[in-house]
DNA sequence: TGCACCGTTGCGCTGTATGCAACGGTGATT
DNA sequence: AATCACCGTTGCATACAGCGCAACGGTGCA
């Protein structure tokens, strides 16, 4: 299909063998030496590739950096599943698991309270940006230059009316969520529920998903519910040590 | 630099954020959805990303092959060099470790034998492809659409009475080493020096280098060699298993 | 049933990627 | 010390690959 790509791709797989300088990168992939300086000069742009003193080119740290953030995406549902039954049967109130998928942010898993009470949420729903626990932590993760044209591009229509509806108020929002560690929703997405959420990160050291508990206030109020953050962080903390997040001393 | 390439590798860092589907990655790349699925359909043909049955788009399984390559490059000397010590400080032998780098298989680690006599090669050299012990292993573990050019380009030229010289009897000796799982020398490299090599494999699966005993025949014959054979391929394994290589059962 | 969404394709133009030829620095060889 | 070979690098002109556009078609939701 694409040219260019694909040259670039297969001198990643040769690269895969071994280091390997311009000229035996060009004879092994048949491309012109030019050539091949001129993408590997893209490759190592964006850390995919590195070029060391003696001018051999390896593969790069972004290689490393992706494939521990697939592993964390493709796992975090199997790995948190156990510690969100166990904090389920404990606590009782409904539980969320979030991911980024795209540009949203999604439910991947759900744990129904044991009151009657049932929210509207779903596995596969996507959550939404301005007025979500989980959203507020995951997006709290991004550097700013990710995080802004996510914010411009927004949908902040009010849900209740403590729903944040400016992305200056949000961005504000997003900057104590950073400095504690974890976000509440207070009446902000559904009238008459508070919500906190804490965040699970991988290997990488990213943030892979987050964990949420929504509690309707005519069972607990916001107060209550804060009682809970201790719990849920400790889950958090189980999830991302079971995910191979190791925090730094 | 290269435009394409550039956006191909956006998409690629795009999705260690989670999986995407192709509006989403035209919208956070801003690039047209129909170039990004021209992009992701060569990524995909290479498998550095694949289609879920939703047209999701997530890192495919070539971006682990790599990773785990790649560690592995980087580990060998440092993970070997007890074992070799060990197998040098049991049996005496010159011992070489050596790694494909670029088209050439090159010494990485080398130890003296505890006799006299020393070998005329050296950490960084090039080890003869023809004729060497170490260079038939890790070809030896090449698809044939690698191994054909290569060896389509190898400078045969005879160095001993018994160094292999045409295309034709060298496939032979390597199909030999696939089948047997080794490779020898006999006084094809050096006069009157036999030599035995074994892989070590990494994490992929792969051969990511070949440890070798050479011993001149003034010494042990041949038939000596051989009783080598045995702990040599021990050392191999154990280098293989701290390297993260799992026999398949 | 209608609509909206999203992946897909054909086409024609533009700009990017390419190969060539030549330069220059480094290291090995005699 | 001098020469040579090797290899990374650059400028340039050309060709063609990659691009955006517009339109199609299938799917799922209202």
């Amino acid at each position: 299909m694409s040219q260019s790509v694909s040259r670039a791709l297969h001198l990643l797989v040769q690269l895969g063998n071994g280091p390997a300088n311009l000229d035996q990168l060009a004879e092994s992939t048949g491309v012109h030496k030019t050539t091949v300086l001129r993408l590997l000069r893209t490759l190592s742009d964006e850390r995919f590739t590195f070029r060391d003193n003696s001018n051999q080119y390896h593969l790069g740290s972004r290689i490393f950096e992706l494939a521990a953030q697939a592993t964390d995406q493709r796992e975090v549902r199997r790995i948190a599943s156990p510690h969100l039954v166990a904090f389920n049967r404990e606590y009782g109130r409904t539980t969320h698991l979030a991911a980024m998928e795209g540009g949203d942010v999604v439910y991947i898993d759900k744990l129904e309270s044991h009151d009657q009470i049932r929210m509207y949420s779903r596995i596969g729903l996507r959550a939404n940006l301005n007025s979500t626990a989980v959203a507020k932590v995951i997006l709290a993760d991004l550097p700013d230059s990710e995080l802004r044209p996510i914010v411009d591009s927004m949908d902040f229509s009010a849900r209740t009316a403590n729903t944040i509806t400016t992305p200056e108020r949000y961005l504000d929002e997003i900057r104590m969520v950073r400095e504690q560690g974890w976000a509440h929703d207070q009446e902000e997405n559904e009238p008459s529920v508070n919500c906190i959420g804490v965040p699970i990160r991988g290997a990488s050291g990213r943030v892979v998903a987050a964990v949420s508990v929504s509690v309707p206030d005519v069972v607990l109020s916001y107060e209550r519910v804060l009682d809970l953050l201790e719990p849920l962080q400790a889950v958090g903390a189980r999830i991302s040590r079971d995910c191979g997040y190791r925090a730094q001393p």
